[in-house]
DNA sequence: ATCGTACATTTTGGATACAATCAAGCCAAG
DNA sequence: CTTGGCTTGATTGTATCCAAAATGTACGAT
């Protein structure tokens, strides 16, 4: 997560996202400002600002007299998010391909064999037992993030590297997780994706490394999209 | 601009924006609190929340006890700004065009006749007195916004929407406009980009009216980093 | 029994008050 | 003349206070 070398009011926002994310203040819900003040030892004042940046960051709503409420997103801002997303991060490959350094490359090998190897454990994981199949998710989230973190870097646009990671912030991690990890031949599907990307750009083929990793997104996004719509839909904000 | 319907907070962070876009506080003077609070005739309380949505949008950067200060972008980061901002309306017209309305096209083409004629009377204004050549600058703005709005408008895609307009609310909005005001060339060339856009858009051929928009908005983000660079560089922060 | 209304409680919104921190200017020493 | 530290003033950061709005509840009417 970007952990701006802020003071209390960044890190504040970020520790709220974190919760948001962990699903301890569910989609719908509201943000009481004098609980959350509690719960963090502050007064209300600093909250508030921090519910501000979370408002202008499209993670919460504010409702005029009535505070701010946790997004809840439907299958069109799940598909529209995904759509700018595969796009975005097309263009960093793109980038990336010209630049990336041979360290760089190594480096999203390495985090490619992880994930790999993180799938491979959650899928034993679940055969064995039903019941506990999220020991390696964390692993998993980490390769995966390492892999496209790598090539937002070697984009070298710092700007396209904000939106990215705004964009990914909102709850659309969560529910790629929540839809990937329900299906071991998705996810190992998503295991060749990365090999093609990283194909591609080990031979800074920019174009074909784009095409693999608009796809990449995509997909994920339709994954994402079905996902939601099979769990029925969350309870939310009207709009 | 994006006028959400809110309450004072939002409000306020839309007027700071303008003003800051006006030109009225330049990048890299400081907003004091307690100055603006007096502008606007409200305590500091709302202002800072109005300071925390802005710095989360980008506009403006917070240091730890010196409050907020008005982003300055160099060159570097109008260039990253750009290669974004094309790449997002590229998506944005390749979306549009296989849904626009003949409505929209229409609006794109009144549009596009407004922006022509305020061209038109720019240059000539410039000619016969240069003292005063920034009189038809609000209807080029006004045309110029109206044709791209409808372009991502039709996307279909509001996160897409909301991307862009944060995107342009830096300070990059201002620095086109002023490279552009300065070439009567430069301008016309921005005409005719315009009509190449609107004549692949009304035969609804995505790939073209893409390439044709992406050119268009490098274009323009080239003139602006070389405008930039040729202004001496605008005091600003520290990175 | 259900709907509507009035009232009480809760919660947000904005203003004010106080504490903490930083910057600028000043004076003295080298 | 420069450099170092110190003091003072200004400005931000946090907490508290009061008013306005909204929600929830109880009671009464249909």
């Amino acid at each position: 997560m970007a952990a701006s070398a802020e003071q209390l009011v960044g890190s504040l926002a970020d520790r709220i996202s974190e919760k948001i994310l962990a699903g301890e203040y569910p989609p719908g819900s509201r943000l009481r400002q004098e609980a959350l003040a509690e719960e963090f030892s502050v007064s209300r004042t600093p909250i508030r600002e921090a519910l501000r940046q979370l408002e202008a960051k499209g993670v919460v709503q504010h409702r005029p007299n009535q505070g701010a409420i946790v997004l809840a997103p439907n299958a069109r801002d799940i598909r529209d998010a995904y759509q700018v997303r595969a796009e975005l991060e097309g263009l960093a490959i793109s980038l990336a391909a010209e630049w990336i350094t041979d360290e760089q490359i190594e480096r999203m090998r390495r985090a490619q064999r992880k994930f790999a190897g993180a799938v491979d454990k959650l899928i034993a994981a679940r055969k064995t037992n039903a019941k506990a199949p999220f020991r390696n998710v964390p692993s998993w989230v980490e390769s995966n993030d390492e892999f496209h973190g790598v090539v937002i870097e070697a984009s070298g646009n710092r700007r396209l590297k904000q939106m990215i990671q705004d964009l990914h912030l909102g709850f659309t991690r969560n529910i790629m997780l929540a839809a990937l990890t329900m299906d071991g031949r998705r996810m190992r599907e998503n295991v060749s994706q990365h090999e093609a990307i990283l194909s591609a750009i080990g031979r800074h083929d920019a174009a074909e490394a784009r095409k693999a990793m608009t796809h990449h997104i995509l997909r994920s996004g339709e994954l994402a999209v079905w996902w939601l719509e099979s769990q029925g839909r969350l309870v939310g904000p009207a709009r």
